[in-house]
Order: C-alpha cells, then sequence, then structure tokens
DNA sequence: TGGGATTATATGGGCGTCAATGGGTATATA
DNA sequence: TATATACCCATTGACGCCCATATAATCCCA
C-alpha cells in the first residue's frame, strides 16, 4: 500500500523520539526513508507530514491558487517557511520539533492519522475529537459521503 | 466470478484470525492478494471490506476536491484516517482490529456477506436479523422488487 | 457411472522476525 | 563543557511464515 491509512497512537519517550508508524515508513520511498517533512496543519491545531518527495505536489497546488490573491502569499508562507525536515532513525523514531508539538498541544503521546498522501499528528484526545466532528458534518450530507466510499468508476 | 457474493460463517481462533472465504479471496486481484483495506460501514453495526485496489479510486476521488477546503479535511479524515489495511496469509486468513471487532461486537465468529463490490462483516446472529429485515423491507414493495428482477435490460 | 484418489479449504499451533519502546554511549554543536 | 541527537544494543509482545490435520469438494479412471 502506498497510502498513509489507518490511526495510532504512540508514546513520546524521555528523549523526545516517536515512532513513526511501520506502515508509515513504507509508504517513504526506499530511497528516502530516513527523512520526512513536517509543517503546522493550516486548518486545524495538528502537524503534517509527509515524505520529502511530497514537497512538489505542495508547490504544485499553491501555485494553483490565484497568484495576485491574498491567499497564495498567506498559504505559500505558512506553509513553505514552517515547513522542517525530520531524520528518521534505524529504529524509526523521529523528533518532533518544540514548536510543533506545542502547535499542536502534545506533551507526552501523539496520535497519526493517515490522510492518504500524507498523515497528521494529534494531541489523542483532540485527534479522536477531530475525527469524530468530521465524520458529523460528513453524515449530514450522508449522500457525498456514501457515494465517495461506493461510486463505481 | 469478479463479485463478492453468498454468506459464510466462521470462527475466529484464539490468535484472532479468520479465513477470508474462498471465493472472496479469488475476486481479489492475483497481485493484491494478501492486502484487504477494511473500515466501519457508514450504516449499519459492521465491518465492511474490499480489495485495496478500490481504495486507490477513492484516494483518486479525494484527491480531485478542492484542496484548501474543509470538505477535503472531513473526507480525507472520515475515509483515509478510518480505513485500515490487513494481511492475508498463505492460508487466506487475516485480523480483525479490535476496534473494528467491538464495531460490529464480533467475539469469537464472524458471518461474511457478499455485496457486490464489496462485503461486509458481521455479528453472525445480527448479521441474519439484517438480511431478513432488508428481505421485508423489499417485500412491503413487491412490485418493484418483481420489476427489479424480471426485467430485461 | 461409481468409487477411490487427489486437491482445496477451514482451522490449529510452533517459532522466528519485526515493531514499539527503553536506555547507554559516542559524536556533534553551540 | 553542556546540551542535543545519532548510533548501538536490549526487551517484550504481536504478527507472519511454516507445517499439520480433518473435512469437503473435485477429479480421474476403470
Amino acid at each position: 500500500m502506498d497510502l498513509f491509512v489507518s490511526k495510532y497512537f504512540y508514546k513520546i519517550d524521555k528523549k523526545g523520539r516517536i515512532s513513526l508508524p511501520s506502515s508509515f515508513r513504507n509508504v517513504l520511498p526506499k530511497a528516502n526513508r530516513n527523512e520526512i517533512i513536517l509543517y503546522k496543519s493550516i486548518k486545524s491545531p495538528s502537524i503534517e507530514g509527509c515524505g520529502v518527495g511530497r514537497l512538489k505536489e505542495i508547490a504544485k497546488r499553491i501555485n494553483n491558487l490565484d497568484f495576485f490573491s491574498e491567499d497564495y502569499d498567506d498559504f505559500s508562507t505558512s506553509i513553505f517557511s514552517e515547513i522542517v525536515t525530520t531524520n528518521v532513525d534505524k529504529e524509526g523514531r523521529f523528533l518532533i520539533p518544540e514548536e510543533l508539538k506545542s502547535y499542536a498541544g502534545i506533551k507526552t503521546e501523539a496520535a497519526f492519522f493517515g490522510q492518504g498522501h500524507f498523515f497528521q499528528i494529534w494531541e489523542p484526545k483532540q485527534g479522536l475529537k477531530n475525527t469524530e466532528d468530521s465524520r458529523r458534518r460528513l453524515l449530514k450530507e450522508k449522500k457525498s459521503l456514501r457515494m465517495m466510499l461506493t461510486q463505481q468508476k
């Protein structure tokens, strides 16, 4: 599977390390398995992460915004300048920078949520609440969620 | 046959393994026969499953949404983080994650119901009751059922 | 066509490997 | 030198891989 899926709840040890879920590590290209990028989500108090290869895709998406709009600058600044790269050690662990941890309210444990081509890291309780809220919003439009899941191509 | 059909009642062993019905395994493409995806059904206390190919289609659909919209996050979260992938071993068995088992009320045995392009896993009694209920609902509108079954394309 | 043989399927269990986690020590950086 | 981080080794429990068996289905040949 080459997508980030499912959710995982892991601990941060005394040294500040946390395991990147094994299934997430396998999504990263064998070449760059020891490096990921992290940045603050622009839509929620969470951290988003992905392989370095995805940077190009992010750039493309931002480029598709109207260059002269205020959004362009805002997104561009908020995302690019906030990106940090982190090394994954041989055991599959990495360090979450303090600034990102406090942005997400993370202390001693964190939850990983697969999001397809990237993943999010949340303070566990907030992360769970967020999934519930998302689902509640979508269920109001039952048809669309169902379509998304069952529609045939 | 390339559709999930019929129903099967199997046991979960001490290690938590359960056989994926042989006919279901044959529906999966020979390439990805050893991996399936599972997720909570939206409308019933059951688990739905299918091959990983379907997940890729879903990913494509979500990718087409506006990346910076709130809908994007809602779909992405509700789908990717709720989906789990599971490996099917050489004997055709796999593990149902605890969270999904408890969502469906499954303990030591489970029932598989073919649903065409996907399948459902139920706690046996509830699954049977559900089929009865569905059928009863359909029969109330006998006319439309008869039409459905006899109409030629 | 009948009946024995072969194959497939559902299920059980042993065992090695891997994943998540902890910690000691070396190396680097400020 | 002090603090942080990379590398190495260790532990525990879960999971994958392998082998085994019994029953059911299929095949094959006389």
